[in-house]
DNA sequence: AGGATAGGTAGGTATTCTCCTACGCGTCAA
DNA sequence: TTGACGCGTAGGAGAATACCTACCTATCCT
């Protein structure tokens, strides 16, 4: 269907469930693209420790790097929160207008396979 | 302001990054609440370990369960994943119009948080 | 009452996570 | 060139996960 299997879901709500790196997350959105010294100030742990957060972010494509110099300048990438997104949307109609149409009779439904 | 903390935030995050749970939530969105048997079904997993995923889902609040004789129906609980959605609400401006006016300021500018 | 059924809990094991302390590699400045 | 700086990797300890096999409780049926 479009080559990202679960594998890639999995590593971007892994990386989600973290909030070290939720944070660093917000931080590269609010203040823009930084290097790990900056990152790193905002925690209270090892930098050791925070680059391999980095490391599952730049894995799960939530992050890229850039080499300046000596440092590395991290950035935001969106992308596989717009796909997070897109997996809410089939939810959406538990949380708005609960109970109408379609939603009403699928939300009251039993079970139908059995066999 | 909403009394769950970060917290509560973990949880859900945690609970989403497993494929197994995912997987749960989209037969009760698909197919309505079950009992722990039919869910049981879709898995290559004794039951117990089901139970287990249930309480994590459980604990996130992300299902309810009923009890019915003695079955427990299961029940989608949609509303942490609207705090989902609302968590990803300041990303939106990362992927869609990325490099335009705010956008595009925020989105190049440097840390100024150095002491 | 006695057995079967639905589903949770206890406890164990293998794997994964998250932190740490060393240490290695490239870059810049003296 | 030598040393300091920025940041990653190696390896290890302790906690948390995710599975399993028992086993327990509650309900239903005969």
């Amino acid at each position: 269907m479009n080559g990202t299997g679960t594998a890639a879901e999995d590593r971007v709500f892994a990386a989600l469930a973290n909030a070290t790196r939720r944070e660093v997350l917000r931080l590269l959105r609010e203040r823009g693209p930084q290097p790990v010294q900056a990152l790193a100030e905002h925690f209270d742990m090892r930098r050791p420790s925070l680059s391999e957060h980095l490391k599952v972010l730049r894995e799960a494509g939530l992050v890229s790097e850039q080499r300046s110099g000596r440092q590395r300048i991290y950035r935001l990438e969106a992308a596989p929160l717009a796909d997070v997104q897109d997996w809410l949307h089939p939810y959406e109609r538990f949380w708005r207008g609960r109970l109408t149409g379609l939603g009403a009779l699928l939300d009251r439904m039993p079970d139908d396979d059995q066999p």
